[in-house]
DNA sequence: TAAATATCGATAAATTAATATTCATAATTG
DNA sequence: CAATTATGAATATTAATTTATCGATATTTA
């Protein structure tokens, strides 16, 4: 049904009805949310009708009504809680990360095997790992960012997944797979670079 | 030709052979790639043949000339000078990547507006960002991290372009659209957090 | 040395994703 | 109120990516 990369255009549909929103506009073309995603107007079209939004002939979609219909699509109606295991640097830039900040995300904890790294006290608190599971199965969390070294990085999943977690945004700078009861989505910044560095000295030489 | 999926899968086939390399592999079978990235044996030769990796049939491929091709092809042959654009959580945190080092890739220098963020003594300075153009300039930097807030990304993202930078990984929370002359690379937290969250709530109810 | 086997390389098929086209219709205009 | 126009919705087409198939051939083994 709907890919992953549809998903992922929903998202950014919605940072930018958001901003429509905020500048007071009420309806939208399709043809404008493609412009702003570089795609066609198309496959704005086909991304909504795949979920059941809808639009007007002539007057386009309704701002307001693409945004509470995808906030619902993207399970935006409730805070979703979320911790960080592994709190060294990706993982406590992540922690207080202000993006997700009045997005439906809320990092509750983190959680990390290094004593100096402990904070009870913070606005959020980093635990010991030792009181992972404990933390996990009374919030109930479902879902997790992986920050930990690459060692650690396949246990760790496993452990999470064996405790409920279902979904894990892996930023270890190993790839895992994902399984039946847990969705995985890796991150890795070396091969985001490379692939940065390789199209870019491709683009270099077809200019020369 | 080669298109973006090709490119990332070559930076893990290359991690994943430079730990067969350790290990004393000195050969490797199309089939036992494709089992460590969950693709097929059938993909691994195609990407192989598309940049002109050869085997043998009956004994498949040699490890060290894998790599060796791999590093010519990512351009790991030289160090690449990268700069951080916005040092506040994520870009320390990947100033300080430790995953870079030994990679082909070397963080150079940080810039940011914020005077108290600033540090010459550092193993990796941080700059004023005032002092960006000369750099980029002084010491031909092709290759930058955007981490600023979103305010700045677009401008900034400019300005690089303009004074000769030709690749972004941008980790911006806004995605930034690439030129001509750049590629940019979006890396969205938000958006790569609502998608595991989405997905993950798919397996809970198809498991129902 | 001949037969068996495992594996690559190339090609074909299938799948997935994106775009183009066509049609119906709501809004606008004269 | 009819004609025009802009737009969504549905469908068809194209493109891209991945997987499956099959022949050729090194290597192994009897």
């Amino acid at each position: 049904m709907s890919c992953k990369n549809t998903i992922m255009r929903l998202s950014e549909y919605r940072r930018i009805l958001c901003k429509l929103k905020a500048l007071g506009f009420t309806r939208v073309f399709s043809d404008h949310l493609a412009g702003a995603l570089d795609i066609s107007p198309a496959l704005v079209r086909k991304d909504f009708s795949d979920f059941g939004l809808t639009g007007n002939r002539k007057s386009g979609y309704t701002v307001d009504e693409l945004i509470e219909k995808m906030n619902m699509i993207l399970r935006k109606d409730k805070v979703e809680p979320v911790i960080v295991v592994g709190c060294g640097g990706i993982g406590r830039a992540l922690m207080e990360y202000n993006a997700f900040a009045g997005e439906g995300i809320r990092i509750v904890a983190g959680f990390d095997s290094r004593p100096e790294l402990h904070d009870l006290k913070g606005t959020i608190p980093v635990h010991d790992i030792s009181r992972l599971e404990v933390y996990i199965k009374g919030h109930n969390i479902k879902t997790a960012i992986l920050a930990v070294p690459e060692s650690s990085a396949g246990d760790m999943a496993d452990f999470l997944i064996s405790r409920g977690v279902t979904g894990i945004l892996n930023v270890a700078p190993i790839p895992l797979k994902g399984y039946d009861n847990c969705v995985i989505r890796n991150i890795n910044f070396l091969h985001e670079l490379e692939n940065t560095i390789y199209f870019a000295s491709m683009l270099d030489s077809k200019q020369k």
